[in-house]
DNA sequence: TTTGCATATCGAGATATTACGATATAAATT
DNA sequence: AATTTATATCGTAATATCTCGATATGCAAA
């Protein structure tokens, strides 16, 4: 983890809506009841769309911020992408913001 | 720690100069190593401010911005005003980003 | 190949953040 | 009281972030 990954992930995280989204995606299954939308690779955007109680391109653009940020990771499957948490960024960054801070 | 509290801390955080003054809080002697401008009760403005390379008014205002957060404490004592680390802050903050996020 | 659905990107307006110089306040010194 | 030193606050310009609607792209179905 550099200083750089550090400062993009504590940039993406510094937004209530993105924490939001990344909480979501702890337990999809309840946080989504729907049926579809899911997949083994995680929740597909219009889910977290419908939640989010925000426009489609801004949760699409929240998204990207956290797939830049190595956050998430996301795959598509036919029309969909799904995005599901990268929990080792995620344990290393908290990791380092425990050892650094 | 509320949602609220988390929220200023993450913001407070995610500014690189903050962070840099709250890294060089944890070592005072041997990043601040002048004589002077220690106490008991921490760092005075002035060694912030020269190590910092920024204005005397940002600094004064990213300290402020620290200290509403919690994440330092202040005392004043004559004409200058001290800063440390509020650790316990710090690593309620650390351990509740661990478990939530 | 045309239509429709899902997602991403673009451009723009609104708001927030950062940084600065100027000035105010607080305390010590003369 | 006047001056000096240390820090905080104010006003403002520059930049970044957030959000949206409009539109583009990718894929599937008809």
């Amino acid at each position: 983890m550099t200083q750089k990954d550090f400062d993009n992930i504590i940039k993406a995280l510094s937004n209530p809506a993105r924490r939001d989204i990344l909480t979501w995606l702890k337990s999809p299954k309840t946080e989504f009841p729907d049926q579809c939308g899911h997949s083994e690779h995680g929740v597909c955007v219009g889910l977290i769309f419908e939640k989010a109680g925000l426009s489609q391109s801004t949760v699409s653009s929240h998204l990207a911020n956290l797939h830049r940020a190595g956050l998430v990771v996301s795959k598509r499957q036919g029309q969909w992408v799904y995005y599901q948490r990268n929990e080792a960024c995620i344990n290393e960054f908290a990791d380092y913001l425990k050892q650094t801070l």
